[in-house]
DNA sequence: CGTTCTATTGACATCATTCAACGCCGGTGG
DNA sequence: CCACCGGCGTTGAATGATGTCAATAGAACG
C-alpha cells in the first residue's frame, strides 16, 4: 500500500557515509560534490533561484514550500536523508520551491553541469535519476490520493506511517521517533487545522494506538493504524 | 498562478501533425514511433503492466487512475494533447497507473529502448524529458496545494481554469469547451461528492459566472473566477 | 525570567457529505 | 415505434466532520 521507497540515487556508494567520496567520485568521473552543514531555519534555496545544482540530504530533515500570492506558505514536501532534492528545477531551470531545514542537517551539493556530464557517461546515473524523478511523481500522487479519499484521521495516520517508513529506511526505529516539524507544519502539509491535529493525536493516544509525548511519537499498534486506512 | 504549461516533448516537430514524422525521426536518429487510434473506454495500459514505451497523446483525452485495495478507482490525472504519458513507469519499470480514454484519441507510441538511445544521442531530448518529468512533479504539487488549501468551490474553479488553459494550449477556445469526463470523474479526481459538483456548477451558472449546458462549459467571467482563488 | 512560539481543549458554526427521490438521455429489444 | 432500463445528472433535507474562535498552558529561546 504505502511501501514507497524514498527516491535514492546511489551515484557514489560512500556519499552518505563520509566526505571521502569526493575522491572516489572523481576517479569514476562522477559529479564532484561538496558537503555542508545547515541549522534549523536556514534556507538552502528559494523559489525562483537559479537552478544550478541538485542536493542530496545526508542527514537531518527539511521542508520545501511555495509561497502563494497572499504570502501564505504552503508546504509541498518534507525531506529526509537520502532524498534527492531540487528535481522540480528541471522544468524551467529555476527552483519552484523554497527549502528550509527543520533541524541541523548535512547536505551534499551536486553541481548540475557535472551531473549532466555524469549522466552522459553513465547509463546507470541516468537511469537512477529517471527513477528518482519518477518516484517523486508517484509519491506526490500517492499523497494526493490519500488526501483526496481519506478523512482527517486517516490522513494523519498515513502521514505518521510514511514518517515511520522513512525512519526505517534510514535504519532508525520505526516505532519510536521524534517529529522534527511543528504541528503547524503538519497541519499546513495535510491541509487541516492544527486543532484537528492536536485533537486526533490526543484521541489516538487515549485509545492506546499511539503514544504522544510532545514531539516524540510511539506507534503502539501499527497493525491497527494500517487497517484504519482500509 | 496557474500558468503551468503542459509537459511537452517536441522530439519531432511533425509528430503531432502527421504520420510522416516516422521518416524524419529515423533520419535524425530519433525514436521511431507508431500512431494508433483508441476509442472511449479503451485502455492503453494497466497498473503493473511492463513499462516498455512512453506515449504521446496527439489528440483526444484520457484519464490515468490507480485501483485501491478495496477495488475503488482513484483518478490521478487527466491527459490532453501533447502530454507525455507513462513517466511514472521509470520508477520500477512497470506502469503505476492504468490509462483509459475519455473519447476517440490518437496516440503516438515511443519505444523505450529507442527513447534511451535518442537520449544518449541528443542532449536536447534528454533535457526535454527531464523538463517534462520535472513539470509533472510541479503539476502534481500544484494540484495538491490547490486541494489542500481551497474549499470545494475553489477546487472546482481551479479545475475549470486548468482545463481552459489546456484547451488554450491546444489552440482551442478557452472560454467555451466541452468536458470529456463525467461529473463522476471530476468528483473522483477532486475528492468531492458528485452532488457537490452539481450544486456548485448550478450555483455559478445562476450567478452568471459560467454557463453550463450538459457537458458544455462557458466561462463568462474569467477575471472573477481567478479572483475567487485569491 | 519574561516573551514568543507552540500546543491543547472547549464551545460553536459551517461547509460538505449522505441519503433519497426524481428527471433526462441514449441504447436495446419487443 | 414505443417501452424499458441503466448510466448520468440535479435537487432537497438532514447529519456530521472539521474549521473557527477563544482561553489557557507549556516549551523554547534569549
Amino acid at each position: 500500500m504505502n511501501n514507497q521507497l524514498m527516491p535514492k540515487v546511489k551515484i557514489c556508494g560512500k556519499c552518505t557515509l563520509s566526505r571521502s567520496c569526493l575522491k572516489g567520485c572523481q576517479e569514476r568521473k562522477l559529479p564532484t560534490r561538496s558537503h555542508r552543514v545547515y541549522h534549523r531555519g536556514m534556507t538552502l534555496y528559494s523559489e525562483g533561484d537559479n537552478f544550478d545544482a541538485l542536493f542530496m540530504l545526508s542527514s537531518g530533515s527539511a521542508k520545501s514550500f511555495i509561497t502563494t500570492l497572499n504570502g501564505h506558505e504552503q508546504i509541498a514536501n518534507f525531506h529526509f536523508p537520502n532524498s534527492l532534492i531540487g528535481l522540480e528545477g528541471f522544468n524551467d531551470m529555476v527552483h519552484a520551491h523554497s527549502l528550509t531545514f527543520l533541524e541541523t542537517s548535512s547536505v551534499c551539493r551536486i553541481n548540475l553541469q557535472e551531473f549532466y556530464r555524469a549522466m552522459g557517461d553513465s547509463g546507470f546515473v541516468q537511469a537512477q535519476l529517471l527513477k528518482s524523478m519518477s518516484h517523486s511523481i508517484i509519491d506526490e500522487q500517492q499523497l494526493l490520493l490519500s488526501i483526496v479519499q481519506h478523512n482527517a484521521e486517516q490522513r494523519l495516520v498515513k502521514f505518521l506511517l510514511n514518517l515511520s517508513e522513512k525512519y526505517h529506511q534510514n535504519s532508525l526505529s520505526y516505532l519510536v521517533f521524534n517529529l522534527t516539524m511543528t504541528r503547524i507544519d503538519i497541519a499546513n502539509y495535510l491541509g487541516m487545522a492544527i486543532e484537528t491535529i492536536s485533537r486526533l493525536l490526543t484521541k489516538m493516544h487515549s485509545q492506546g494506538i499511539i503514544k504522544v509525548n510532545n514531539r516524540q511519537i510511539t506507534l503502539c499498534n501499527i497493525k491497527h493504524l494500517k487497517e484504519s486506512l482500509q
